[in-house]
DNA sequence: TCCTCGAATGTGACCGGTAACATACGCCTG
DNA sequence: CAGGCGTATGTTACCGGTCACATTCGAGGA
């Protein structure tokens, strides 16, 4: 920058005002600054602007797992948002048993001065709320997915409740009267949420809850969506629809529903929870709630941005809903079904 | 670290040497930094320190698109390895078209004096040749799958011919003679090159190309795999195996030899690529050539790390081997088909 | 006993910008 | 024509560390 103000015959600081467009500098200057600016090749430090303003237009994003599509789109949309505001974003993945690690992870994003936090973990944290609480009170944080009960804390999620719902009240409408439900693991709060859901849908309905039309997977996968549809069918109750709470379990699901002989979506229909990027394609086309990640993502980063020196004592939690994307997965129940 | 100092009663320089773990200072005074540093919850700053030493420990990965699983695992590969290095890394997503954003983008991150740099952009670009050299000049810059000419920049790719290669000699070994092929978009290297690969293999072994048994899709989707598989079959040669250059491309082929009354695997045997997370479960489970993603990027950030420092002048090409996964999709042919 | 040397610590400049204030100059106004 | 004011630009300190070098002090050797 000296070398530059130098070549131009000004001070620093008029290179300075070049470079943020003020407006007090005379167009004969600015030319002359701006060429030698060309001339040398020269890039303003970012890093040194920090320094003195105390803004470093990077965010920190840290997830569980970006290769999971669902995180994935989170990131897009967040980095689609920040870049819209100028800032970077810097992600972080880190397993969910490695807290410590997560820890060490924060401190050095805290040490980067990162100028706010998206944290995308659904599981309950045990431990680190302490830790998390200590980084609120230096930088804006959102979380996603997550039932943090951190003051100033804001949550963006996707109605889980809403979407259980939907997704219910859709077979529901179509006819269905005895719908299963395969949910995943019920330590996860997305899970107790669409399982709620599923419930407030039966009631509506004036339908009967039944204990053996539910069945828990101990993972979000396909294996838990086999597993999970065998016991619904070994559970004696006959079902004429599924709802499983994610589409990998959906998948399952159909897979062992094929295997007992029956048809999808002719003798079971079945709806999903992900939309996940197959959904449309596999066989039949996945009746499902699609979560818009992206728009989480985005809407994190906004609320950060919007944040940025204001009240940091409001705390709100913002949900989104996921609409249900029908497509061939799901029919009227057979006539032979009902009857049975 | 002032205010540390004045606490612990040394000067700032010996709050440093505690900070950086420098062995000349006397444990008595370390321990008064260290518990002045706890009580003032001071935490160093990543960018002053970046100013004096003119090393920001950050890295920058551009990708088309994140959402896409292939480049989400390079970029979580890329993460896991930076962050074993005590690195960050800044992502950014650009779009395929938007070149001049790319530019913008790429001066950003310049300006943020970023330690190095890995672009994830599988075309070839058209414009941009010129900053990507300037780039090179400032920073050690790695390519991933691309083929970028220009000197002093490593690439790390998969290798797609080797794949292509892999993928046709399993559909030879289990006794195919007729083989199909389904490509992405020519325009692509890495079309290009599987293709290569396909027909290799079939000069190796003697078997004669047919044109009439290739396809090429207008993009890697299911709609590109089905009219693929649609031209094939209407070419009127017939074939006993598809080798499908994608994932995606394989299932859309898959659903229109259903649809012809064809059975996978008994009467065409399917080989894919990429390996996503589906294809373990679609049906029948997908014999596919996994792209080892995660260690390209991981390697991409080995090459920078390693660079930083070394000799520019040497630019290399390091290829990464696809294995092929086999599952169910490729069985030998019936003799039926053989016989026809 | 004096000098030398190493260990422990302090001092001041500097990295590359920004912020606040100072200065120089031309113009308008009373 | 002097005072005041706005415009264009320069000066200096500062952000929070690191680096090179200076300083202090006690121990050991000549």
């Amino acid at each position: 920058m000296r070398d530059v103000a130098r070549r131009a015959g000004v001070s620093h600081q008029t290179v300075s005002r070049v470079i943020n467009g003020e407006d007090t500098v005379a167009p004969a200057t600015r030319d002359r600054v701006r060429r030698a600016i060309r001339e040398l090749e020269y890039v303003p430090s970012a890093i040194a602007r920090s320094l003195s303003s105390d803004r470093t237009h990077t965010l920190g994003m840290v997830t569980t797992d970006i290769s999971d599509h669902f995180f994935a789109e989170a990131v897009v949309g967040a980095e689609a948002e920040a870049r819209k505001h100028g800032l970077f974003l810097i992600i972080g993945t880190v397993e969910e048993a490695a807290s410590d690690d997560e820890g060490a992870y924060l401190r050095l994003m805290l040490e980067q001065r990162i100028d706010g936090l998206v944290i995308a973990r659904p599981r309950r944290r045990v431990a680190g709320d302490a830790l998390l609480r200590r980084l609120t009170e230096r930088v804006p944080v959102v979380e996603i997915a997550s039932d943090v009960a951190v003051p100033s804390v804001e949550v963006v999620d996707v109605d889980n409740r809403q979407g259980g719902l939907d997704a219910t009240n859709l077979l529901i409408e179509r006819g269905h009267r005895a719908i299963a439900t395969v949910t995943g693991p019920l330590d996860w709060p997305s899970a107790q949420a669409r399982l709620e859901g599923y419930r407030e849908s039966l009631r509506r309905a004036k339908l009967a809850e039944t204990a053996s039309l539910i069945a828990s997977g101990k993972d979000w996968g396909l294996e838990s969506g086999e597993h999970g549809a065998t016991r619904l069918l070994d559970g004696g109750k006959r079902f004429t629809a599924v709802f499983a709470q994610s589409d990998l379990l959906a998948l399952g699901a159909i897979a062992c529903l094929r295997r007992r002989g029956l048809r999808v979506p002719e003798d079971v229909s079945v709806v999903g929870y992900d939309d996940i990027p197959v959904a449309a394609f596999v066989d039949p086309p996945l009746t499902t709630v699609r979560q818009p990640m992206r728009e989480v993502g985005a809407l994190a980063v906004r609320l950060i941005v919007e944040r940025t020196g204001r009240d940091r004592a409001a705390a709100h939690r913002h949900l989104l809903r996921a609409p249900v994307i029908e497509r061939k997965s799901v029919a009227p129940p057979a006539v032979t079904a009902l009857r049975a």
